[in-house]
DNA sequence: CTGGTGACCTGGCTGC
DNA sequence: TGCAGCCAGGTCACCA
């Protein structure tokens, strides 16, 4: 599901609703995630705030106030999270929930159980999980020159390459397919056989994807929905993805699909050189 | 180090 | 209708 715009858009969701307000308790229902919930979860949590939250690639990361940690959530490939003072009782797959004095409640559901709820006391940025991350996309950090002087000597598919989040995170399956489309880069080019010139597009492609993405609200390609529930409008703006055998929007030829590391890959062999 | 594959988990859809 | 097989927004552990 979520790829670096549906996360921006579920952490610009429950920001508002979770900061600067007194956790009563955390419920656990199960805590069998990617790595199991920590037991103490409970009682790292209770009667502290939320200081600030923001987004590290596609994790989620919440400090407490008065530096008394921070909890790491990532969405897996179904994770949701949602926020509301008048939730119904748990069903199936809402695993785990933070009770806030307010009573308003932030909840996780997750049918796949791909995502992650950990904490650390640390410096989250220190994280294992976290300090391996490239460099966020939307930062300037990440311009053409980087990905062209990482590039060097690799023999990766270009796809592979900019999926990979020691590269530059965020970027997911759906995203990469159409930045690449976009940069007119075949996905199966060697990553460093491209040109610095190339690379240039190409990372202005990945930011004006995902900044269009963002703007829509995310993907919802079955069932994404942000924190108040509602879908994103990015889907009617792919270009490529989940679009294999349809026209090329640019030339009308059939569009390619092939799989990548098992993973869907569709392209122009027209427009993608 | 590098790149490729399997693993984790559940449900929906397709086709026999 | 039943059921096997494949597929899905991620990414880590492990292997050659």
């Amino acid at each position: 599901m979520p790829e670096l715009p549906e996360v921006e858009t579920t952490l610009k969701g429950i920001s508002k609703g979770i900061l600067h307000k007194k956790i009563r308790s955390f419920d656990c229902r199960d805590k069998r995630l990617r790595w199991p919930i920590p037991a103490d979860m409970g009682s790292f949590l209770k009667n502290q705030s939320f200081e600030n939250a923001y987004r590290r690639g596609k994790y989620i990361i919440l400090n407490l106030a008065d530096k008394k940690g921070s909890v790491l959530i990532h969405l897996g490939m179904s994770g949701k999270l949602r926020i509301s003072k008048d939730l119904k009782s748990p069903v199936k797959h809402e695993h785990w929930d933070i009770n806030f004095n307010d009573g308003w409640t932030l909840r996780y559901t997750d049918v796949r159980k791909f995502g992650a709820l950990l904490k650390t006391k640390k410096d989250p940025n220190k994280h294992v999980l976290i300090k391996h991350l490239g460099p966020e996309p939307l930062s300037n950090k990440f311009n053409g020159e980087y990905l062209f002087a990482k590039s060097r000597k690799k023999t990766l598919p270009i796809k592979n390459f900019i999926m990979d989040s020691k590269i530059v995170v965020g970027v997911g399956n759906i995203y990469a397919n159409e930045a690449l489309y976009l940069a007119g880069i075949r996905p199966t080019k060697k990553s460093g056989l491209i040109s610095r010139c190339k690379y240039e597009e190409l990372s202005h492609s990945i930011v004006i994807t995902l900044k269009d993405a963002i703007e829509a609200g995310g993907t919802t390609l079955k069932d994404y929905t942000n924190a108040k529930e509602a879908p994103g409008y990015f889907k009617k703006e792919l270009k490529v993805y989940d679009r294999g055998g349809e026209n090329c929007l640019k030339c009308k030829k059939i569009l390619k699909e092939i799989r990548q590391s098992n993973r869907q890959t569709v392209y122009c062999t027209n427009c993608q050189n």
